[in-house]
DNA sequence: AAAGCGTGGGG
DNA sequence: TCCCCAAGCTT
């Protein structure tokens, strides 16, 4: 698949949508800041497959920083439901507005400029420096992270080896062509130097990497022992009239913050007592068999969800959703849309 | 500086 | 089913 590190694109020329190759790079073609910050933002903690989608969408409704600058916030994070960390959309927001009011438009050029927008961190910058500014900057991802934690057999975990890993990722990459470099060890952890199940055949650095010389190369990066997950407990209600949905707009901070949500209770350890105590208002709420089980980074949520139709629409100066309203609904909600018919 | 912050796919 | 994890950032 891959002639050597640099060549990240297949047989047919294709790659990351929003990449430069090098070859056209030779040539004088350049990077659009605003696509490659656009798709580095939606990759943090994010698979290429999840993220790709939601590229295209925000480059087709949004071909300018300017254009998304513009936007209504509510708009962006409509768009951003179901991508999931939603900070990255409210800083991505700020950010746009920034680079209009501040940088008339242009992003900076500096790692250290890119480094003080908001959503913007180390590896963003350098990353956004390399491949746009052809700045000589040190990228350090996971992939980074557990490529180099292999080569060179890294003992200690993660996250505590973070530091040391990046000034060693430093001593190897090429300060002449950071933005390829960069790139190319991510591919490289992206298809080859995978964390289960490794393909050293393949790897162009095989012959120097002390993790596979020792055999178990999938044993690295080593990792602290993460805390359990707890579980929380929670009601939301789907209030119907005329077939739309009460919906509303959550906190500015915090999970979820400034996304569209149903209404209900707090999330707490305990199972609710009362749960029709959180209810939006009075109504004949009826309970879902179903239960909604859904994820998050840091605890399990267990939702019952309750349903009750309206006649006449209730006192309630909340937005009654159409399809673009749910659509903007986070996951999480969805899930408690699906278990109610309406 | 440790914890908060989503989601979906794969082994 | 469960667990891991994915091109991190913020406070």
């Amino acid at each position: 698949m891959r002639a050597g590190l640099l060549d990240w694109y297949d047989e047919e020329g294709r790659t990351l949508p929003w990449r430069i190759r090098p070859e056209d790079r030779r040539a004088g073609k350049t990077a659009d800041p605003y696509a490659v910050w656009l798709s580095e933002i939606m990759l943090q903690q994010t698979t290429v497959p999840h993220g790709t989608p939601y590229w295209h969408k925000f480059l087709e409704a949004f071909p300018t920083v300017i254009d998304l600058a513009n936007a209504e916030r509510e708009t962006v994070l409509n768009m951003w439901a179901g991508l999931g960390y939603y900070a990255r959309a409210r800083n991505l927001h700020k950010c746009a507005q920034i680079i209009r009011d501040d940088y008339d438009g242009a992003f900076p050029k500096t790692e250290a400029a890119l480094l003080k927008l908001p959503g913007i961190g180390p590896y963003t910058a350098a990353t956004i420096a390399a491949i746009c500014f052809d700045q000589a900057t040190n990228i350090v991802d996971g992939n980074v992270e557990r490529v180099i934690s292999r080569i060179f057999k890294i003992e200690e975990p993660l996250p505590e080896a973070r530091q040391p890993l990046r000034l060693l990722a430093g001593t190897l990459a090429d300060p002449r062509r950071a933005g390829d470099y960069g790139q190319a060890v991510m591919d490289l952890g992206a298809t080859i130097c995978t964390p289960r199940s490794p393909n050293c055949p393949d790897c162009p650095w095989d012959n120097y990497c002390l993790a596979k010389a020792n055999g178990h190369p999938e044993a690295y990066p080593k990792k602290s022992v993460k805390k359990p997950k707890p579980i929380r407990y929670g009601a939301a209600f789907v209030a119907l009239h005329d077939g739309e949905v009460l919906l509303e707009t959550r906190p500015d901070k915090g999970l979820l913050g400034g996304m569209a949500g149903l209404p209900g209770s707090e999330w707490t350890a305990e199972p609710l007592k009362n749960p029709l105590e959180a209810a939006p208002f009075e109504g004949d709420w009826v309970k879902s068999d179903n239960e909604v089980k859904h994820v998050f980074t840091h605890f399990e949520l267990r939702l019952d969800v309750y349903k009750a139709e309206f006649e006449t629409r209730p006192d309630s100066n909340q937005a009654w959703a159409d399809d673009y309203l749910l659509a903007g609904l986070p996951t999480v909600f969805k899930k408690a849309l699906k278990t109610v018919q309406f």
